[in-house]
DNA sequence: CTGAAAGCGCTAACAT
DNA sequence: ATGTTAGCGCTTTCAG
């Protein structure tokens, strides 16, 4: 038996008997044979592999990311190496060269931020072994380089959403409490939120307030806009996180929930949204659906060549009690 | 210049003139050549690659493990393929015998629950290549077959440390609001807390609460046990989303915390633990750690073969204003 | 229909 | 000190 004649039973290749096929598969199955894709490689020249780069990983925010380009990535067909660079760009130019030697197919970079980061460095337009450029997709974190291929969430959409739902709802007054003015996030949400009062004949009350992304923040805030705006009757909060410490606030300046404020977040963080009192309405950024979407391209740039650009998935929102009519 | 005399100017190895080696470094600069790892593990037979097999990738448990698990592979040096089963055994299967193919030099397998689980179904015992088995180090959930290797956390110390702590500040009527009574943690924490009271000299106030996961479900306990028990002074929770729950509970029972009532979860996840009020004194279950050893075993297994048997990661008490002595 | 041989990119042993 | 060669495990021609 030689090992051409294997190799086609195997790989259901070639003219063979169908006797012969059989008796080789059942003489592998017998010794416990497992291909090696290391060699199978060498020669085809693809890995079946790429690389998942992730600026922090261990932020809940990477979390939705990797699973849904495992979706996109098949069951094991394709597989991923999952680089934590942990903000560091040492750390990062290491993986970078670890993969290509690696041979990856191609790497998916995932940030934490909105804003655009620095493309990766020290990816060669041609290999040297004259092979194209290794395919990059960004994810959530897009690249600043127009040219390259990018997966965003619309946010400000994702705000006028929220804003529109408020309204529709029966609310007026409405305050926006977010996070630091520094976060692109904060400012897209901000400019959502305008648009969509705008589009309503409102405006917002007061000015946003701006702060950090915490309870204790929410708290506070809530505390000072019930005093400065009374008539406040929602309130669209940066974050779930924030959101919570809002409506805490908001209880214990003597406001009920949603009766006479309607709260809504971002985030759909599902242990601090239905641990909220009430449930928290909330805008779900469909991280999983960016991450599906960046193996989706990644996939198809490594067959056809990268279609550059920005590729934008919508927000989703999940209502729950915290902004039931008033 | 032939490859031979290059592969040993690159790698350092053999004996070159310092000139020689310089020139082909500089060549090998100039053309951006980048070393084909795949074809060096065709020869040599390692891929300095590892499979991260996690149950739930999805749930925050399974976080800190990739994290630590990274910290002892290196820097790129050893890279992981992260595989999420979702706990699913047919995924799981799959999974294996993908990175068993891709000639992985050996697998984690992190779970999400305490409970022992099955070994990794289809590692032969010797591949067909004839080398050795592939090395498997379990974490978190321990392998039941006690010839693996396994890194487990001790739950039950940590259920010592914290009631200890309780004990130390003054405490002597502390009450156990937890999880399912089915899971494997809570009968650990359970046991670690009778333990440490009959230690102390202490009893339980009234049984363990058995209920979910969840903050409605602290809340709903807090509100019972101030009933059925007025004079308990303090709570030790199965986990910190429920001690959150308990700590709204009991302020709404009109209990102040922590004066009249300490309080002390498990899990110390932050965005929760910081965001109770007040701040909640939790018991890690070092989680990163679990990760890190088990990479590092894992390590040693490679090289050395596998260190059979229970390894132990110790919790850590991580104090906070929850449990201000009264 | 099956067997033999070349070659993917690299390293290690050996020859020069 | 450098060049040559064999072979890692596989697939793919091309001969038989």
């Amino acid at each position: 038996m030689s090992v051409g004649t294997a190799s086609k039973a195997l790989n259901g290749r070639g003219q063979l008997r169908a006797e012969t096929r059989d008796r080789v598969r059942a003489a592998a199955q017998e010794l416990g044979f497992v291909p090696n894709a290391v060699a199978a490689s060498l020669l085809s020249g693809r890995t079946y592999t790429v690389g998942l780069i992730m600026t922090d990983h261990h932020g809940r925010f990477g979390l939705p990311i990797p699973h849904g380009a495992e979706d996109a990535l098949g069951w094991g067909e394709t597989v991923a190496f999952v680089c934590d660079t942990r903000d560091d760009p040492i750390r990062e130019q290491h993986y970078v060269r670890s993969l290509l030697r690696r041979r990856v197919d191609g790497i998916i970079v995932a940030g934490r931020r909105t804003e655009a980061r620095l493309p990766l460095a020290g990816i060669p337009a041609s290999m040297a072994a004259g092979g194209p450029a290794v395919p990059v997709v960004y994810a959530f974190a897009r690249s600043a380089d127009a040219g390259d291929c990018s997966v965003v969430v619309d946010e400000a959409a994702g705000a006028v959403t929220a804003v529109e739902h408020l309204v529709r709802t029966g609310r007026r007054r409405i305050a926006h409490v977010t996070g630091p003015h520094g976060h692109a996030s904060v400012r897209a949400r901000v400019e959502g939120t305008h648009r969509a009062l705008r589009a309503a004949g409102l405006d917002l009350v007061g000015e946003p307030w701006y702060g950090g992304w915490s309870e204790v923040w929410g708290r506070f805030a809530a505390a000072a806009l019930t005093r400065s705006h009374p008539e406040v009757d929602a309130v669209f909060c940066g974050s779930d996180v924030i959101a919570r410490g809002v409506a805490d606030g908001l209880r214990e300046s003597g406001r009920r929930l949603p009766d006479d404020v309607a709260l809504v977040g971002v985030d759909n963080w599902a242990p601090v949204a239905e641990g909220c009192r009430p449930p928290l309405t909330t805008v779900d950024l469909n991280l999983r659906e960016v991450g599906r979407v960046a193996g989706t391209l990644l996939l198809r740039a490594i067959v056809h060549g990268t279609e550059a650009g920005l590729h934008t998935v919508a927000c989703r929102l999940v209502v729950r009690a915290s902004s039931a009519p008033a």
